[in-house]
DNA sequence: GTGGTCTAGACCACA
DNA sequence: GTGGTCTAGACCACT
C-alpha cells in the first residue's frame, strides 16, 4: 500500500462520489500518508480505476485546488500542495475528534453507551484495521 | 429524552435530509427506544421543529411506510408498525457491525489502528454518549 | 439597471467564460451594486440569457460558493453571502489598484506614459462610462 | 530596456501563455519599439528566460508568422516582417481605443465613472509607467 | 421549478 | 499524454 491512497467509494450512501474522493485525499494528507509534492493519480487513470467519468475526478481535484490542498499543472499533473494552511496538526486532531464524536453519537442511537462501545471494540472481530 | 427520537441533522454532509430522518427513526426502532404502536410526531410538527419543508418529512415517512417500518392512518397519524420483518435482532446486530467497521476504516485512514482507537476511546473526553 | 449585474462576456478572449461570470459577480459585490441576501439569477435563467450551457453557470456559482461569496439553497436559489471575509473595503481598493496598474502597463507597452494616458482619457470619446 | 520586448506573463489569468506572448510582441511592433528586420529572441533563449516549454514559444512565433507579423528563416532566426498589412497606424489606434474602453468598462463595474477614473489616475501613486 | 450529480464526448492549452 | 472548458442531457433532492 505504501503511501497509496485507498479510494473506497460507496455509491449508495447518498454522499456525492466526488466528495468521497475529496475526503479520502484529505485524510491521506492529514495522516501523512502522502506529502507535499507527491503526485496524485492522473484524472484519466483514476477515472478508469474507479470506473467513473473523468469529469467526476476532475471536479474533486478542482475543489481540492480551490481549497489549496493540491496544485495543478496542466500538462503535467496534480500534486499535493506544500503550503496548505488547513492541513496542520490541529486539523488532523479536529477531524479525529469529530469522527469519534459522530461515531459515539450513532452508537448511542443504537443503544450503546461509551462503555459498551469500548467493550465491543475490544471484542468484535473484523478486518484488521 | 423520554423515548423521543433525536434528530441531529447535518445539512452540509451531502446525505439527503430525508434519508437522515429515516436513519434516525430506524435507529430508534432498532435500539428499542420506540416500540410498535408508538406514534411519530406529525409531519407538520416535525417540519416546524426541524425547520424543514413538510414535504421532506412526508417523503421520509412515506419511504418508511414502503419499507414497512411505520403505518400511516389517515386522519390520526403515523405509527410504528409491529410486524416489520426487517427490524429484528439480526438487523440491529448487522447495523452495529457496519457502523463499527465504517468507523474503524475511517480512523485507519486517519492513522489509527484498532488498538490506537480503543486507547483513544478510553481517554478522549466528550459529551457523555 | 438598478442593482442588476451586467454580464458582458467575450468568448474569444481566452479567459474561460465561467471565470468572466465570477468576475462580474465579484465586481458587483465589491462595488456594492448587489448586497448580502440578494438573489442571483437562477442558473437556468442566466444560461438562457447568456446562451450558455447551465453547467457553465453552475460551475461559476459553485466556485463562488466555495469562496464564500454566495450561498446556495438547493430548491430555492443562489444568494449573496452576508459573511464573506474577502469582500471588504480593502479588497475593493486592491482590485481597483490592480486594474489601474494593469491598464497602465498595457498602455505603456502601446507607447503611452502616465501623462499621455491621462490626456487621452480626458479627450477620447466613448460610451459614457 | 534598449528596444527589448518586455514579457510580463500571468500564468493564473486564464489567458493562454502563448497568446500573452503574441500580444506583447504585437504591442512592441505597434508602438514602434521594434522595427522591421529586428530579430526576435531565439525560441530556446526565450523559453529559458521565461521558464516555459519551447513548444509554447514556438506556437506563439508560428501564429505570428501566420498573421504576417514575423518571418522565420530556418537556420538564422525569426525577424519582424516589414510588410505586414495589419500593423499600420489604424491598427495601433484601434488597439489603444479598445484597451481604454475595456479599462473604463471594468472601472465602471468597480464603481468609478470616467471622471472618477481620471481623478484617480492623476493621484494614484504607482510604478512610473 | 430550483440547484446538484454524473455521464459522455468534443476540443483546447500545455509538456 | 496532462489537465481545462464547454456542451448536452439524464436523473435526483428539495421548495
Amino acid at each position: 500500500m505504501r503511501g497509496q491512497i485507498e479510494f473506497s467509494l460507496d455509491a449508495g450512501s447518498g454522499v456525492p462520489v466526488y466528495r468521497q474522493i475529496i475526503k479520502h485525499i484529505e485524510n491521506a494528507v492529514l495522516s501523512g500518508r502522502v506529502k507535499a509534492g507527491d503526485q496524485l493519480p492522473t484524472i484519466r487513470a483514476l477515472a478508469t480505476e474507479l470506473k467513473l467519468n473523468p469529469n467526476t475526478i476532475a471536479k474533486a481535484y478542482n475543489e481540492l485546488e480551490i481549497r489549496g490542498v493540491v496544485l495543478t499543472q496542466a500538462g503535467s499533473g496534480t500534486f499535493i500542495s506544500g503550503k496548505c494552511p488547513e492541513f496542520n496538526e490541529g486539523e488532523h486532531s479536529k477531524k479525529v475528534f469529530e469522527t469519534v464524536e459522530r461515531f459515539l453519537r450513532e452508537m448511542n442511537e443504537l443503544g450503546f453507551d461509551r462503555c459498551a462501545v469500548v467493550d465491543l471494540l475490544e471484542k468484535q472481530p473484523g478486518n484488521e484495521n
